[in-house]
DNA sequence: ACTGTACCCTGTAGGC
DNA sequence: TGCCTACAGGGTACAG
């Protein structure tokens, strides 16, 4: 924090958009005054009044090295492996005080954007995102007045982004299950006919916190992408109870159920049809 | 206003 | 071995 990005090599003209014009003269010999984030985007704001906004997509990854650990990557000089193909390493930070910091990306699903900050509220981007998951504001009233009268499946309800902002395919799966609500459910079986919240919706409220919270605890989930900014990998992914584990039984103490692999939207949803209902 | 589909791009796993 | 298909932590632009 309140480091000066020194230098900025960005190695194509492209993300998912197309790089902001002069993205590394804008951001060299600013200072970073701070970190954050919003939804599943990354904020830097800078000295200058912009703020760096990135995404990591699917396969997005930042690497940070300190000096004292060298160039990372260099061939012929081992320093420790991020298990990143460097041919797509897209764009490298590199700090005042030597620490560089890479993006690493295959699929190049990932973006990064330079907004002025008072125009990040009301940027499309963010402007009508949901509430964020771990917040005050995720509650069981909230979700019943927005689900109420959807009939779309409650997963394609939870990915929605202007529901809740966050939640992807993984954490929606495992919320489900521990809620121990079908996702094939319409949206709307979360409030009753005055808009109140059901009792799943309160159980399905502290699923998605304790989801969240332990796969943060865990370091996250590692499948083949995902790392930490210093290289390690998750350990949450050893701990899904459906995600990624169609034909295995159900862990539900006395539940004989097999998980189930379907499609909803597009994407793979795993649950067990014998305690999700 | 909602809902479903196609698509962006690359890598990997599995079937033949 | 190689070739083909399906699929992958996400999000958007459409058509209906």
């Amino acid at each position: 924090m309140g480091g000066r990005i020194a230098r900025v090599e960005q190695r194509r003209s492209d993300l998912r958009f197309p790089f902001p014009e002069h993205f590394a003269e804008r951001l060299e010999n600013k200072t970073v005054s701070s970190l954050g984030r919003r939804a599943k985007y990354l904020l830097a704001r800078l000295s200058s009044g912009e703020a760096l906004v990135m995404h990591l997509g699917m396969s997005g990854r930042f690497t940070i090295t300190l000096p004292h650990q060298g160039k990372p990557r260099q061939i012929g000089e081992y320093t420790y492996d991020t298990g990143a193909d460097p041919a797509h390493d897209h764009v490298v930070f590199t700090m005042e005080d030597g620490t560089t910091i890479t993006y690493n990306d295959p699929r190049r699903f990932g973006c990064m954007l330079l907004i002025p900050e008072e125009d990040l509220d009301n940027h499309p981007l963010f402007a009508g995102l949901g509430v964020e998951p771990l917040g005050n504001e995720l509650t069981a009233d909230y979700l019943a007045a927005k689900a109420r009268g959807r009939k779309a499946d409650i997963k394609a309800f939870l990915m929605d982004q202007r529901i809740v902002a966050g939640l992807g395919n993984i954490y929606v799966c495992e919320a489900l299950y521990r809620a121990g609500i079908s996702p094939k459910r319409s949206a709307n079986c979360l409030a009753n006919a005055s808009g109140k919240p059901m009792p799943r919706a309160e159980r399905l409220v502290s699923a998605i916190r304790s989801v969240l919270q332990d796969a943060i605890d865990a370091g996250g989930s590692t499948l083949r992408d995902y790392r930490q900014a210093d290289g390690t990998i998750g350990a949450f992914q050893h701990t899904f109870s459906v995600y990624g584990r169609e034909g295995e039984p159900c862990l539900t103490p006395g539940c004989r159920g097999i998980v189930q692999r379907i499609v909803q939207g597009g994407r793979s949803t795993f649950y067990c049809s014998k305690c999700q209902r």
